[in-house]
Formats: C-alpha cells, sequence, structure tokens
DNA sequence: AATGAATGAGAGTTCATTCAT
DNA sequence: CATGAATGAACTCTCATTCAT
C-alpha cells in the first residue's frame, strides 16, 4: 500500500466531494433533468433545479448542455433513443411466434419504459410538443420513428409468415400504440382520473389489449383493425 | 304599429374603432382563448394575445375575465361542462339496445368534441394539470367526473338489462375512455407521428374499438375488460 | 297646486332615482371621495369605487371633476379651507382672554376637525404630498397658511395684550400645531400603536398639551417655547 | 512571511462591467432602497428605481430581497429594529438621574435617528402602513414595541427610584413620542410647512419638549399628563 | 347629462443564459 | 473546470382616463 497515495488525496483542500468523478457530472446531471423533466415538465422546469439536484452549479449545467433543449434530447437518447439498437437485436433474435412476440413487446416495454420514469418523457413530448417544434422534431426522428419502425417490422414478420392477415400495417400499428400511450397518461397525469389512480392494474389492461389487437390481427375474416 | 320601425331595430354592422358590444365581446373572446390555448397550451399562451385575437386590447380581456385562470375555466364551461345536461338527457331519452348506445355515445363524441377544437382542452389538461393544480381540480369535477357518471350510467344500464356481462363498471370506462384520449391525442399532438396525419380515420378507429369493448363487455364469460 | 308637475315627474321613464337631485351630485361625490381617501389614501382610492359609493358611473365622476386630483382638491376646500372665513369671523368676535381662546381654539379643533373624517385629510397629505406635488401646494395654500395665519393672529393677540410673553410667533405656533398633528395620526395611523387605541384620552390630551404651551407662553421669564 | 503579500490583499477598486460583489450588493440595495422609500414612499418606489440606483441590474434586486416587501422589512431592520439591542444595552448602563436619562434618550434620538434618513421610514409607516398591513405588522413588531419598551423602562426607572410620580406609564409614553413624531413629520413632510423649512431647531423643539414632559412627570402633584 | 366599454402604459416578478473570476 | 452574480426580455394584471352612444 503505497503512502504517497494518501498525500495526494488529503493535500490538496480544493479537491473537494464533488470533484471526485468528474467524468460522472453528464450522467448526474441527466438523471436529475430527467426526474424534473418529468415531474414538471419541460418548460416549467428551471435550469438551476437540475443543477441544484446533480450538485452542481448552474454555470456547470450550461458548460455539459448548451441550451436547456439539448439537455433535453440528451435526456432522450440516454432513455429512449439510445437503446433502440438493442431492442431492435433483442427483436431480431426472437424465436416463436409472432404473436407471442408481440405480447412480449407490450410486456417488455411496460417494464422497461411504461413503468419507469422514462415513459414520462413521451407523455411531456405529447404535452408540449407543439410549443418545442425543435424538440417534437428531435423526438419524432429518435424516438417515434424507430419505435414505428420495429413494431413495423413486427407486424410485417406476422404477415410474411401467414400469422396475420394481410391489415394495413402503418395504421395496424396505432392499435398497439394506443393502449401504450392511454398508460403513460393514465400515469403521469393525475387530471384524467376522478379518484386515485387504484382501478388500473397496467400489466392486465396491456394484455387484455394485446389480445384485442391480436384477435383482430389474426382473423383474417371479419375484422381488420 | 308602423312596420318599418323593426327595420331600425335590425343588427347594425357598423363598427367604429371604439365600439360598445358588451354582449359579443365574452363570446368573442372565449373563442379566441379556446384557439390559443389549444394550440399553444396554457402557460405559453399569452393574456395578450388572445385579446388581440378578439379584437380588443390587454386590457379589455380583464374587464370580462379576472385572471388568465379564470378565462381557462370559462372556456371549459362553454366547450364541455356546460354541454353535460344536454347529453345526459338526450341519453336518458335514448330508445335501443346498450350496445348502440355506447356505439352511438363514441360516434357522437367524435362529432361534437373529438374532432373539434374542445377536444384539446382535454389534451391541454393532460399535459398541464400537473402544473396548475386549480385548474386541474376543476376540470376533474366539472368535465372528469360527470363525464365517467354518463358512462358509468351507460354501462349500469347494460349490466341490469342483461346486455352486458356484471363487469367492474370503474375498470370498463377506462377501456372506452383510452381509444377517445388517443384519438384527442393524435390529432393535437404532431409529436407521436411521424408523417403528417394522415393515416387513421378516427370514425373507423373509433368503430372498431367500440366493437373490441363490446366484445369484451357482451361475452359474459371468459373476458372482463 | 299644479297637477303638470305631477306628469313630469312620473311620465318620463328615464328619469330614475338618481335623476332626482341633480343638483346634488357633486355632493355625494365629494362625502364618498372623503370616505375612500381618508380611509385608503389618495394614490390607493380607485376613481371608480369613488363613483360606486356615490351611486354614480366612473364617467359621471369625470363629468364633475376633470381628474382624481381636481376631486381631491374640491375635498379640501369642501371639508378645510372653505370653512375658515366662518372660522377667522369666529375669533374675530371672540371675546376674553387670549389663553381661554387658546383653549378655546384646540377644543373647537378637535370638535370640528380632528375628531371628524376631516383630520383625515391632513393625515393623507402628510403621507401622500411628497409623491402628489400639486396636491401639496394646492394644501399649503389652502388650508396650512390661513391655519397659521389664524394662529398667529392669536398668538400676536396675546403678545400685543401684554398677556403672553413676546415670543418668536413663527416658532410657537409649532408648539401649538405639533399636539393636533400627533392626535390625527394617533387617530388614522394604527401602525403607530402596538395596543389597541385605547389608551389617549384626545379631549384630555389637548387640554394638557395647551397648559403645558400657555406655561411657556404665559411665563415671562424661565422658559421661551 | 513576506510583506509584499500584504499589499495583494488590499483592497482593489478596480470594477468590471459584471462585477462579482456579492457581500457588498445588499448593502448597496438596502441604502438605495432607504433613499427611494424615503423619498416617495412604498408603493410609488419602483424595483427597478431601487436598482438602478444601487447601480445594478432589475433581476439582481431580487437576487438578494424575493419581493419588494421583504425588500422594505430589510431597511427597517438594518435601519431601525436591528439597532435597539445597542440601545438598550447602553441605556441599561446609564448612571446619572432619569431625568436625564430621558434628555439624552431625546437628544440621541435626534442624533441617530430622527435627524437621519431613518426617520423618514417612521413617516412612511404612517403614511401608508394602512395599505400595507402585513408592512405595518411587521413595523409595530420589530420597532414600535420595542421603542414603547424602552421608554416604559425608562419612566418605570423614575417612578421606582421616586424621582418621577406615579404616572400612567403607558400613557405618558405619547407625552415624549409625540413631539419626536412631530419632528419627523417636519422633517419629512414639507405639506405642513408653509415655508421652506427654516423655523424650527429640531434640538431646541426637542429640548424644551423634554422639560416640558419632565415638569409634568417630576410634579408629583397637580398634573399627571 | 350619463353611461360603461375600451384603452395602454406601467407595475412586480421570473429565469435561461452569460461570463469574470 | 467550476462557479454564481448579473442580466433583461417577457409575463400577468391594474386603473385613470376617454369617448361613442
Amino acid at each position: 500500500m503505497p503512502a504517497p497515495r494518501f498525500l495526494s488525496d488529503t493535500f490538496c483542500p480544493s479537491r473537494a466531494k464533488r470533484e471526485r468523478r468528474k467524468e460522472a457530472r453528464p450522467g448526474e446531471l441527466l438523471e436529475a433533468a430527467l426526474d424534473l423533466f418529468v415531474a414538471k415538465g419541460f418548460a416549467a422546469t428551471r435550469s438551476e433545479e437540475v443543477a441544484a439536484r446533480a450538485g452542481v452549479s448552474k454555470g456547470t449545467l450550461f458548460l455539459y448542455f448548451p441550451s436547456k433543449e439539448e439537455l433535453f434530447k440528451a435526456v432522450i437518447v440516454e432513455n429512449l433513443s439510445g437503446r433502440f439498437k438493442e431492442w431492435n437485436q433483442e427483436f431480431a433474435e426472437f424465436e416463436g411466434s409472432t404473436a407471442e412476440m408481440l405480447r412480449y413487446c407490450m410486456r417488455i416495454w411496460w417494464e422497461r419504459v411504461g413503468s419507469t420514469k422514462a415513459s414520462g418523457l413521451t407523455k411531456l413530448m405529447l404535452s408540449e410538443g407543439n410549443n418545442f417544434p425543435e424538440l417534437a422534431d428531435f423526438y419524432r426522428q429518435e424516438v417515434v420513428r424507430p419505435g414505428h419502425a420495429l413494431l413495423r417490422k413486427i407486424l410485417k414478420r406476422g404477415i410474411d409468415s401467414g400469422e396475420f392477415a394481410p391489415i394495413d400495417v402503418d395504421h395496424a400499428i396505432y392499435a398497439v400504440i394506443a393502449p401504450m400511450i392511454f398508460l403513460m397518461l393514465w400515469k403521469h397525469s393525475a387530471a384524467i382520473c376522478v379518484d386515485a389512480q387504484s382501478n388500473i392494474e397496467p400489466e392486465r389492461y396491456l394484455e387484455v389489449q394485446a389480445e384485442l389487437v391480436l384477435n383482430g390481427f389474426l382473423a383474417a375474416k371479419g375484422k381488420a383493425s
């Protein structure tokens, strides 16, 4: 155990706790930003609050992210768009029927996104997207587009394999997405519930919806959802 | 009684700069407010803009509505809560099966609310309700509560008449509401659509969803959505 | 008693209660203005409130008084400066010693001004005079100057008659005025009293002060107040 | 330890545009605020003016004081209430007769408060206290109450030692305060003086008043002021 | 003579962003 | 690198005064 090591840790008084892990800063800021953006919305979240929650000063925030909007984009990448690569691969390797794939997709979505703070970002974009067109563009490009692409691939797989009827994919996508969106709102917008949010079980709700849409997809005759 | 007298009483459209139109003002302001609130959200809509769009000065707005929040409440009443009396009556007088009633309800909702600017108010509350608790309370009280009550009555009618299985009404309500909410977001949040909003036909979407939920309600065994 | 008189009183429906005594309007406005100015100060009193309290519309107020400042001046004249003529005469006719005259002066001041709403106007000028120089000028001209002149005459009478020592009149005036001013503040400014205003009897206080200053004026040796 | 080092530590008056002077700011703002509040009153003083006079921008003011009211309270503390501790101690240590103590009290009050801008704050509260109840409460709590307490202690000392007659202390306090209040108004309210303020010597006036009230206090029989 | 709808300058306060240190 | 003091445009709301009717 080398003695000098202790000296370098104690001798310089300017090295306070916060300096311990410089490279961790952006991550701490992103986490603080996620929490606050989800809790209060984009416009209502003050830069200073984000910095404070991350344990740094206002100035430091702008050192890592040139503006509040760029900070938000980074939060999107960190929590949503950056994970599509992994998800795409997972589905490329999926073995089993497409119906199972779709059920898995919705279940896994709830586990990894819907039930987490990340779902607040989608709710946020739904809410404030119109006021921040650049953010909306970014979100569409980085999240909606790959998300739709993934779903489209799944549906196409079902159609190609003969499991699904030759439904209109672009249209059918929304049948899958709609319950997800509803759940995110139900989770993040107290305004739509009269009582406390006690009367929905998300997992069960998603299962039922999955069966409903699958029913539509599978039944080649009768309905085209 | 000379006939010409009636002529002189008829509406004279001449408008001076400082016109006296107390009767017309609130309506004009409410319409301008509806447009802007729906387009930009509550926080991002400036009082002065509302006034300008109604063709009056900043001060005039506050002559009719004591604050921006009260203006918003008035918009809610005008476009949503004030119309429940009529709707309730309409459903009280409805003749036909409850399944038809529910289909009618969803169709008529789209016609009178969903497809109009009024639906933007719900989207707005979903978006900004958390930042304006008083408005959220008002909305819950004046819109969500009577809306749920109406749906609950419909579902109860179906159960009581034996048409529907004895489903959990409080839960089932959300199966009906979810697609409506989705449609409102789809209409008012460009952020969730990659392309221009050309790939959904709301009426068709609602019909399909209506059949899906009815399928769940009618089947006395197997599923309780 | 001419019959037509009744007709003219009843025939025209536009002659409502408020039109009954046109010439009384300014008086009602002045009274309302006095009440409100005294209660809330000049700046904090809204023109509309004055009009409302007088039972007329905002516009009517400006019909009789071209501005809020002119209204205030009229209130001053009505309640203070316009009454000096009578007071001057009263003192010109006073018979008795100057000491008695001074005692009477202070007592009568309390009765007619100090204890009435009119004293609020002086407190108001003390308070807001600096913010409204034109009003302050007017008040000095119309109230302070004649008031001082009256007091000066009284003191001069005492000196000329040999009752009072040859005191510096301009200086001595303030010995008389100071307790009056204090009483007005005590009456109108809760801010200077810790407890409820229960511990001063104005009449007694004035009597004592009168004796104190007279003691100074009469005693030719020892003190020159 | 090299001597030059101290030189480099000494005050450097160089001032850039965006200077960092956190320590100095509150004091500068308080002084600017005192000047303006005294000159124009609370309501009529604009926040931006205070900031400008202190050489900073509007926003900076609110960096140090969360609102105009809090700024005013801070001015009160800085100039009046914060100094009672010292004054109380001074009087606790006073040696000499209570009559001398009272004379000293009035003289020293004029020196340290009455003749300074601080006296304008009392005049301001008299003026605007009614319009700003929270400020009036604060002033009563922080200034009037300790002020009265101090005077009460002095009078009680005189009574206990047998110097003063057993006067009603709560009442007698006002005999001492009245001339002080008058002087503050005379100094800050041009409205009550016809001519320029040249005809009163405050020190002399206070001395005379001190003798007058002492005359009342000392004479065990005859008068109870 | 009387109304009251309309005006618009101006108030206090917030907050993303900058930059001297 | 990091700080946090400083900025100033932007927001909601008020009210004396005007003037068409």
